[in-house]
DNA sequence: GAAATCTAGTCAAGAAACTTGACCATAATG
DNA sequence: CATTATGGTCAAGTTTCTTGACTAGATTTC
C-alpha cells in the first residue's frame, strides 16, 4: 500500500489516516535502516526483530508476541542468523529450547535503528509540536489499551 | 503481527503505538466483514477495494493508488472478478482500457462495509469522547500531509 | 516412576501475495 | 505514418507465511 495523494475520493473514516501515517511511519523506517546500510531489514524482518529482546528470547516468545505461526517465525530467525544478525544458544535451563541473541552486528543495527526512529520522531515533532506530539501518543496509546477496537461486537 | 500486550519491552518511539492502532483497526474490520458474510475480504483485498472508485475505475489507477505492480493489481482484480465481487467492461474510450465496475454484491458489501466503519469509529468516540477523536483525526492528518515522514532525510 | 501428555523446536510441502520479464493491441506523438 | 508510450495480459519466479508430520525433552498423572 502506498500514499495515494489525489483523490476526491479519500474516505472519511478514521481507519484512513491511521492506516496511513503509521504505513509511512514504517516505510520510512524501513527505508532510513536500508540506506544505513542494515539491507537484510525489510518488513517481514521488522514483524520479527520488533519482538527480541537484547537479553535474548525464546522462539516460543517471538511466536507469541507476534502472532505468526512457529513455522514463520523459525524461517524468519533462520533469515537473521543467516545474514548474521542473530545467532541461537543452548538454553541450560530447558535443553528442548534455544536462546536467540544478537551478533555485534544485530546489535549495531539495534543502535542504528533506535537512532533512526529518534531521528524520525524528531522531524514528527518539529511538524506537530511537543504538546500535539505527546497528545497523539497519549490518544493512539488509550486506544489501543481501552480495547475499542478488540471487542468484537458485531452483530 | 499481533497484539503483544505483555512487555516492559515495549518501545518509546511513536511508531509503535501508530501501527498497533492501525493494525488493531484494520483487524477489527476485516474481522467484522468476515463475520458479516463477506469471507472473500481479507488482507489483500483491502488494499485494493479500498481504491475502488464506486463510478469505476481503470486498473492504471488503482496501480497508483496503491503503489502495487500492474500485474499484482491484475491478479487480485481477477480474484474480486472470481468471487463475484466486480465485472470488467470495456471503456468506450480507450480501446485498451477496460472499467472495473461493483457488481450488486460487490455494492452490497461496499455499504456493509460503510456500516462496520462507522460503528468501529463510533466504539472509538466513545472511548475518547468527540473532542479527542478529533484532534486524534487531524494530528494524523498534519503527519501525513507534512510529509514529516516522506522527506528522506537521511544521512 | 513409568505412561501419557504437553511444549520447544524442526523439516517438508504448499498457499498467498506479491515481483520481474516478455508480450500485444491500441493510443498518442513527432 | 513510423515511433514511442500506455493499458492490459500471460507466464514464471520470489518472498512470506501456512498447515501437517515429526522429534527430543519437560511436565503431569496416577
Amino acid at each position: 500500500m502506498a500514499a495515494s495523494t489525489d483523490e476526491n475520493l479519500r474516505p472519511d473514516h478514521i481507519g484512513w489516516p491511521l492506516w496511513q501515517a503509521a504505513f509511512l511511519w514504517k516505510e520510512a523506517y524501513i527505508a532510513a535502516m536500508q540506506k544505513a546500510g542494515h539491507t537484510w531489514y525489510g518488513k517481514a524482518q521488522s514483524n520479527i526483530t520488533a519482538f527480541l529482546d537484547p537479553k535474548g528470547t525464546h522462539q516460543r516468545q517471538l511466536v507469541e508476541r507476534s502472532g505468526l505461526t512457529k513455522q514463520a517465525v523459525q524461517q524468519l530467525v533462520d533469515d537473521l542468523e543467516a545474514a548474521g544478525i542473530v545467532y541461537r544458544v543452548a538454553d541450560p535451563r530447558d535443553k528442548r529450547a534455544r536462546i536467540i541473541r544478537y551478533t555485534d552486528k544485530g546489535k549495531a543495527a539495534l543502535r542504528d535503528g533506535a537512532r533512526i526512529k529518534r531521528r524520525i520522531e524528531a522531524r514528527m515533532t518539529e511538524s506537530l509540536g511537543d504538546a500535539d506530539m505527546a497528545q497523539l501518543r497519549r490518544l493512539l496509546e488509550q486506544i489501543i489499551e481501552s480495547g475499542c477496537l478488540k471487542e468484537d461486537g458485531c452483530d
